[in-house]
RNA sequence: GGCGCUAUCGUCUAACGGUUAGGACGGAGCCCUCUCAAGGCUUAAAUACGGGUUCGAUUCCCGUUAGCGCUACCA
């Protein structure tokens, strides 16, 4: 059975590097019918923030993809401990009673000193024991072999052959003084444990992944496969941090900016993998039944974004299009919710039926759902702003005038629809001897405050008579 | 410093030895048109550098350079 899982350390609010290691676990486990897991790895105490766990489920929420089965480090330790007992009792292991050092740079950074302290990696097993029973600390490490030097190799689902000579790997610490496991002990014991048999995760864990073969094999059992996903960078090439680039780089920064979920999953997806048929829009079933390692970049990909444009422009137009394309009926909950914020209802006389036709015609010229708590606002209230541009277009001569006329004349129509009242219109101008220009525009000016929207005849009937003639009237 | 990884338009990417190096976003222009979008069309824009291998390299190999990652009792 094939078994994936996502791994998050609650130490900060859900990276958008880190929703996309998560959605492709699930497109891989989806498109092979694997199952998915949600691990949260939490051996940092110190670092480690309610705030922080919160910021991941709302993260996740978000992107409305579920996982099968969810675990927590924390409730795991004593699995942990005695995976450590296990690799000290096969000698695999030795205690280092060094005392914890904080400068770093005190390191040898030249020498192979730093590969391992010879004191403590030849300890007898009586002496060791004895230090220990005394009650002194100590930090349980890999015991590296040194004798002889042997090359770790694995196949790396994205990266290929990978190898490194055991002289290049430092003995690692699997447990700290304190007793707690470190992220490379509890997280091959877990995914042991667990029966994980792909591990995809970022890049940035490459190289440890040569540490984590020699613990899988300690531990005696079957070594999962690995793919390592390129990172995602900031336009510096930097890795993103909060810190250094604000909040672009929180999953939900894009939720609260009106991004619609399935946008934002393609357009992450689009980041260091590629389906190759030119193809950019997809909707989740496609990218599940698309996904493979095939297509999956080795390089770093750069999320373009600004001061001035903080969303990369891909995304923004990716949201653009599913706004636009998604069935009506899937947008309007997310709609509905951006018109509550705002404050707006249906109008007096409208139904269902009309928020689903307006906002049918809105969406072709929005970019996000903010749009609508925004730009919508005079399809449901009387309250407008009027815009510059669409005050010109009313002080045009004759114009306002023009639309008084108007709207005598589309009272008296038998029946208002578009055809009608754009024949009315028309009538109106050709009588005045006008371009029909000059009333449209000042109608969708007058109608909406807004000089720019959709077709003019298309919004009275949107809008509706009574309240189209009511605007026509008080220009 | 050591080890590992990477290198195609500004950005995301395609091309798995032979293409006028393709697509998308963004930019510029045109068309459409009642405005704005959308849509259609056109255009500018890339193989980091140097050596090999080969009849032929974006593609394979080596080196240089640059970037990134790991090198913690962080994950």
């Amino acid at each position: 059975m094939l078994r994936v899982r996502f791994a998050p350390s609650p130490t900060g609010f859900l990276h958008i590097g880190s929703a996309r290691t998560f959605i492709f676990n699930w497109l891989y486990a989806r498109r092979n019918g694997g199952v998915m897991i949600l691990r949260i790895d939490d051996t940092d105490i110190e670092r480690n923030t309610d705030a922080s766990l919160q910021s991941i489920f709302e993260g996740l929420a978000w992107l409305g993809l579920a996982w099968d089965e969810q675990y927590r480090q924390s409730d795991r330790l004593d699995l942990h401990r005695q995976a450590a007992a296990t690799i000290l009792e096969k000698g695999l292991a030795y205690r280092d009673f060094t005392p914890a050092t904080h400068d770093e740079g005190e390191r040898p950074r030249d020498a192979a000193q730093w590969l391992f302290n010879a004191d403590m990696a030849n300890l007898t097993p009586a002496e060791s024991q004895r230090r220990a029973d005394a009650g002194e600390k100590f930090v349980v490490r890999y015991r590296v072999p040194r004798d002889v030097t042997r090359d770790i190799e694995f196949l790396d689902g994205v990266y290929g052959h990978q190898s490194k000579s055991t002289a290049d790997i430092e003995d690692f610490a699997l447990l700290r003084s304190d007793g707690t496991p470190t992220y490379h002990l509890a997280s091959c014991a877990d995914d042991a444990a667990l029966g994980i048999t792909q591990v995809i995760r970022g890049q940035d864990h490459l190289s440890n992944t040569f540490k984590h073969i020699l613990i899988f094999d300690a531990l005696g059992g079957d070594v999962p496969s690995f793919a390592h996903l390129p990172l995602l960078v900031a336009p510096d090439g930097t890795k993103l941090s909060k810190r250094r680039h604000g909040p672009v780089v929180s999953v939900t920064t894009y939720r609260d900016a009106g991004f619609l979920p399935q946008a934002f999953v393609n357009f992450l997806c689009l980041l260091g993998w590629s389906p190759k048929n030119d193809r950019e829009q997809l909707t989740l079933p496609e990218l599940i039944e698309l996904f493979s390692f095939d297509g999956i970049n080795r390089s770093n990909a750069v999320v373009n974004f600004s001061e001035l444009e903080p969303f990369d422009p891909k995304a923004l137009w990716l949201n653009a299009q599913h706004l636009r394309s998604m069935p009506i009926e899937e947008l309007l909950p997310f709609a509905e919710a951006e018109l509550d914020r705002a404050g707006f209802s249906l109008p007096p006389g409208c139904d269902r039926q009309w928020l689903a036709a307006t906002l049918d015609m809105l969406r072709a010229r929005y970019q996000t759902l903010k749009d609508f708590g925004t730009r919508a606002r005079p399809y449901f209230r009387d309250d407008f702003p009027m815009d510059d541009e669409a005050l010109s277009r009313l002080d045009k001569p004759g114009a306002r005038e023009g639309l008084r006329t108007l709207a005598e004349r589309l009272a008296k129509l038998p029946e208002f629809t578009e055809a009608a009242v754009e024949a009315e219109l028309r009538g109106l101008a050709a009588e005045r001897g006008e371009k029909a220009g000059l009333l449209i525009n000042a109608a969708r000016s007058a109608l909406t405050g807004q000089a720019v929207g959709p077709g003019a005849f298309h919004l009275f009937t949107a809008i509706g008579r009574e309240r189209s003639i009511e605007r026509l009237r008080e220009v």
